[in-house]
DNA sequence: TCTTAATATGAACAAGTGTTCAAATGAACG
DNA sequence: CGTTCATTTGAACACTTGTTCATATTAAGA
């Protein structure tokens, strides 16, 4: 009898089809589902997670940040950019120097999640 | 004066040496930092944050998730390998088929905080 | 044991990413 | 203005990553 259902490509889907519907129903679009992975891509490297970690302990300019992290000033930049682009920091120029800092606090809860799966 | 100081490759620097010494105090390892970093990184990508959505309604075989990704099993099957290797999904085996379901509550946790940080 | 279904794995290739180097802004100051 | 310093940007390159295709595994039935 599962031969003749239109979905039987899988024995199995036919155990929980009210389960497939559910999820179906509740899943995001396309659209945010890449926003989100987008999201955690620009978290997906060491040199920003260790730029963010510094920054969500002080407002710092790039010149701090290319000490704290050893890396030329060009590599700093590069990366501000793509955190910039994913909204996760904001910045404000004063004089020759530009000041960084976290653009919101869910950066630093998403941090201590993460930190949490980490820990194990 | 500056000029003499050790610690005088910007100058801005010499603004909050504080800040910097409490910086760099309270940073996590390198290895931490990495962690962090790789567990983001198994984010990174749709069809993985798509899986991920489906496995947070639901317990799934593989050939369920094919059909909710519209992919093929071999596609889906390199994904949660990689969501396993991060411990974010665990599995069983049933017959034939292989059962996903989270590894835990903190990926869930994880998302909402991710998704407030998208909606804006 | 032979077949079939579900899942996993390996190789290979295109597409994407992070760093370096060189050059370009932008701002202060003589 | 011209110089200097902090930062940004663009091009180039090595390296990584996600998919496809073909080939294993693994389990259930005949």
């Amino acid at each position: 009898m599962s031969k003749q259902d239109p979905y039987d490509v899988c024995q199995e889907r036919m155990v929980h089809p009210e389960s497939l519907e559910q999820v179906l129903r509740e899943m995001p679009g396309y659209r945010v589902l890449g926003d989100l992975a987008d999201l955690f891509k620009a978290l997906s490297d060491r040199t920003r997670v260790h730029i963010l970690f510094a920054l969500s302990k002080a407002e710092l300019c790039v010149c701090d940040l290319t000490e704290i992290l050893n890396m030329s000033s060009s590599a700093v930049s590069h990366q501000l950019r793509v955190l910039r682009a994913s909204k996760l920091v904001t910045f404000r120029r004063e004089g020759k120097n530009v000041f960084y800092r976290l653009a919101d606090a869910h950066v630093q809860k998403l941090f201590e999640q993460a930190m949490e799966h980490v820990r194990e």
